[in-house]
RNA sequence: GGGCCCGUAGCUCAACGGUUAGAGCAGAGCGCUCAUAACGCUUUGGUUGCAGGUUCGAAUCCUGCCGGGCCUACCA
C-alpha cells in the first residue's frame, strides 16, 4: 500500500493568512491528504508556522511583545483558523521548535563537514537607532538612476533598477527612518550549493511529470549566468535557530542565527518529529516517513506551494538533503500554483486588501469557501476573486445543485414514506443506466484526484451530483408513487443512498457538509465507492434518516453587495 | 534589460498536431411540481489577441508584433 507524505508550504507568522495564501498552498494540500486518506492510504499530512526572520521580529515590536511570546500567540491564532477551515493536518508544528533547532544543526554541522558550507565575511548597513543589521530591502533611500524617493536598498521599484543598498542617496532605516546608518563587515556561513548543481540539475531533469511553471523557475536559477549560485543561510538576527552550537565546525557565529529559507524546509522534517514526540511515539515511527534506510522507501512525498516558493522547494532544501549524504526522502511531486487576485488587484498582507481567514469564516462557513477556492484554483494562471462570482457559483453548486438535491429527496421521501428508507420495488433499465453513468464519474474523479487536478476534479464532483436531479426528473418517484408505490420506493430508496455517497465523494472538497449529511442519513458509513452498486445499497430498507436543515443557504443579493463594500476598503 | 507563462463564447475555464473548437454560469424557449422560485430538456453565442509561416491538416508548432502576469537570487 501507497503511503502519502504531504507537506503544504509553512504561512509566515507574521499575521493571518488571506485567501490567496490559503488556496496555494494548505487548501489543496488538505485536499489531496482528505482524498487519500479516504481511500484508505496512509497519510501523513504535515504544516507549521514559518516563524524566523525579520518580519517576524518587527511585527513582535510593533504589537510591543517578545517575539517568543508573539510567535506562540500567533501560532495558537493560525492553528485555530486553520482547524475551522477544516485543514486537517496530522501535525501543526512551528518552525521555531526544539526539534527544528536540533534537526537545523544537524544539517548544518554535517554540510560543514562535507565541506559544503564556507566562511564569507561581507558588508552590510548597520542601523545605530535600529540597533540591528538592515536587509537589503529595508534600506530606502532616493534611486540614483531616477530620483525616486522611496527606493528600495535592493531595487527602486519605479525605475526597476537591481540597487546595492550603497549606492542610495541618502539611505534611511525603511524601519525607522534612521540615517544614522553605517556599513559594517560581518561574517556569514554560505551553503555552497553551487558544487551540487549538476547534481541537481540531473535530478530535475528526471521530474518529467512536474508542472512546466515547476521546472522552468528551477532551470533558470541554475543555468542563468553563472549558474546556480551560493547562498548565505545566516542572518544577523536574534531570533532563530543559533549559528554557532556545540559541535559547529566553524567559528565566529557567535550572535547570529539561520536564514529561514535554511531552517525552514527542514521543518517539513522536524515537524514530523513534533508529530511524534506528541503522540508519545518513538523516533522510527516519524523516520518512516524520511528515511529511506528507515522504510520511508514506499512513500510518495507530494508538497504543495505557491509559485514564489519554488526555488527554495527545487533547490535549496533539496541541495540541503542531497548534501548531507544521508538517506533523507526528496519530494516526489510538487504541486505549485499562481496567485489568486482579488477584484482587480492583488491580494495584500501589508496593504490588508482582500479577504483574510479569518474574516472569510466570520461570514460564511468554510465549506462556501474551500468549494469556490477549490473550483477556481490558479493552476493554469492567476485567476481572480470577485463577489459576483463566488456568490453565483456558490448558489447554484452548492444550493442549487447539491443543496436541493438532499432537500428534495429527504422531504419527499419523509412526506410519502416517512423518515426510514423505504422497502419494495427493484431496480429497472434507468437505475443500471445510473450506475453505469456514475461508475463512469467516479473513476474519472478518482483519476483527476489522483493527478492533483484541483478544478477539473470540482468539475466532475459537480457532474456527479447533476447525476443525482437528472436521475430523479427521469424517475419522477412523485408520479411514480401514484400508480406504483413500490417502483418509488425503490426510486427513492436509491436518492437516499445517493446522498450518502454524495458526503463520502465530497468529503475532500466539503467535509463540514459532508459530516453533516452523513449524520442525517444516520450512518458513519464512509468507506469509498469501489462498486457503485454496493455503495448504493448501504443504507438498508428501514434504516432511519432525518430531514437536515438547509445544507447551504443562499448568498442574497443584499449580503453581497454588503461585504463588497466591506472589504473595498483596509482591514482595521 | 533577461527568462518563463498566459491571451479561446458576455463571464470562469477545457481542448496540447487530427471529425463540425467544448463545459459551467449568464441569456432565450419548453417541461416538471418532490425540492432552497429549486430541478430537467432544448437552444443562442467564437475570424481561438494581430500578421505571416510550416503542414494533407494549426487554438495547438515556428517567426514577428500587441496586451497581461510572474521570476530575476539579502522579504518570506
Amino acid at each position: 500500500m501507497k503511503r502519502y507524505l504531504i507537506t503544504s508550504a509553512l504561512p509566515y507568522i507574521n499575521g493571518i493568512k488571506h485567501l490567496g495564501n490559503l488556496v496555494g498552498s494548505q487548501l489543496p494540500a488538505d485536499l489531496f491528504a482528505r482524498y487519500q486518506r479516504g481511500r484508505g492510504r496512509e497519510v501523513l499530512f504535515l504544516c507549521a508556522t514559518d516563524e524566523h526572520g525579520t518580519p517576524a521580529e518587527l511585527a513582535a515590536a510593533k504589537a510591543g511583545k517578545p517575539v517568543a511570546e508573539y510567535c506562540a500567540e500567533m501560532h495558537q491564532v493560525q492553528a485555530d483558523i486553520a482547524r475551522r477551515f477544516g485543514l486537517s493536518f496530522d501535525h501543526f508544528g512551528r518552525s521555531s521548535s526544539p526539534q527544528n533547532h536540533r534537526m537545523t544543526q544537524h544539517f548544518a554541522k554535517v554540510l560543514g563537514e562535507n565541506g559544503l558550507i564556507e566562511v564569507v565575511t561581507e558588508k552590510q548597513v548597520y542601523s545605530k537607532a535600529d540597533g540591528r543589521f538592515l536587509p537589503d530591502r529595508y534600506i530606502e533611500g532616493t534611486c540614483p538612476n531616477c530620483g525616486y524617493d522611496k527606493a528600495r536598498g535592493d531595487q527602486c521599484e519605479n525605475c526597476t533598477k537591481q540597487l546595492d543598498p550603497t549606492d542610495l542617496i541618502e539611505p534611511r532605516s525603511a524601519i525607522s527612518g534612521s540615517t544614522d546608518l553605517e556599513v559594517r563587515e560581518t561574517k556569514h556561513l554560505y551553503l555552497r550549493q553551487s558544487l551540487l548543481r549538476d547534481e541537481l540539475d540531473k535530478w530535475i531533469d528526471s521530474k518529467t511529470d512536474w508542472p512546466v511553471l515547476t521546472t522552468s523557475i528551477a532551470k533558470k536559477w541554475l543555468h542563468d549566468g553563472d549558474g546556480l549560485q551560493d547562498r548565505g543561510i545566516t542572518r544577523d538576527l536574534s531570533w532563530g535557530i543559533p549559528a554557532q552550537f556545540p559541535g559547529a565546525p566553524w567559528q565566529g557565529m557567535e550572535g547570529k542565527v539561520f536564514y529561514v529559507w535554511f531552517d525552514a524546509p527542514i521543518e517539513y522534517i522536524s515537524c514530523a518529529g513534533e508529530w511524534a514526540q506528541a503522540r508519545g511515539a518513538a523516533d522510527a515511527e516519524w523516520e518512516r516517513w524520511w528515511r529511506t534506510d528507515k522504510g520511508a522507501e514506499d512513500v510518495t512525498y507530494v508538497q504543495f506551494m505557491g509559485k514564489d516558493n519554488v526555488p527554495f522547494h527545487t533547490l535549496s532544501f533539496p541541495a540541503t538533503l542531497i548534501g548531507s549524504r544521508e538517506p533523507w526522502k526528496l519530494v516526489d511531486h510538487l504541486k505549485s500554483f499562481n496567485y489568486l487576485n482579488y477584484d482587480g488587484g492583488q491580494f495584500s498582507t501589508s496593504q490588508g486588501r482582500g479577504v483574510f481567514m479569518d474574516q472569510a469564516l466570520a461570514i460564511l462557513p468554510a465549506d462556501y469557501w474551500r468549494w469556490w477556492l477549490l473550483s477556481h484554483a490558479p493552476e493554469s494562471s492567476d485567476s481572480e476573486f470577485t463577489w459576483e462570482n463566488f456568490q453565483q457559483s456558490v448558489n447554484k453548486d452548492l444550493a442549487d445543485v447539491l443543496g436541493n438535491f438532499v432537500s428534495r429527496v429527504t422531504k419527499f421521501c419523509r412526506s410519502k414514506f416517512g423518515e426510514a428508507v423505504p422497502e419494495g420495488g427493484a431496480w429497472g433499465e434507468r437505475e443500471r443506466a445510473l450506475i453505469d453513468d456514475l461508475t463512469a464519474r467516479i473513476r474519472a474523479y478518482e483519476d483527476l484526484m489522483q493527478a492533483m487536478e484541483v478544478r477539473k476534479s470540482a468539475q466532475e464532483l459537480r457532474a456527479i451530483w447533476v447525476a443525482g436531479n437528472e436521475y430523479l426528473q427521469s424517475a419522477a418517484p412523485w408520479a411514480t408513487f401514484k400508480e406504483d408505490p413500490e417502483t418509488a420506493a425503490a426510486q427513492v430508496r436509491l436518492a437516499l443512498n445517493l446522498i450518502r455517497l454524495y458526503a463520502v465523494l465530497s468529503a475532500p472538497f466539503i467535509p463540514f457538509t459532508a459530516e453533516r449529511m452523513l449524520q442525517a442519513m444516520g450512518t458513519q458509513d464512509d468507506s469509498w465507492p469501489d462498486d457503485v452498486e454496493q455503495a448504493l445499497q448501504a443504507l438498508a430498507p428501514g434504516h432511519a434518516f432525518t430531514v437536515p436543515d438547509v445544507l447551504f443557504a443562499k448568498i442574497t443579493d443584499e449580503q453581497r453587495e454588503e461585504w463588497q463594500s466591506r472589504f473595498s476598503g483596509q482591514r482595521d
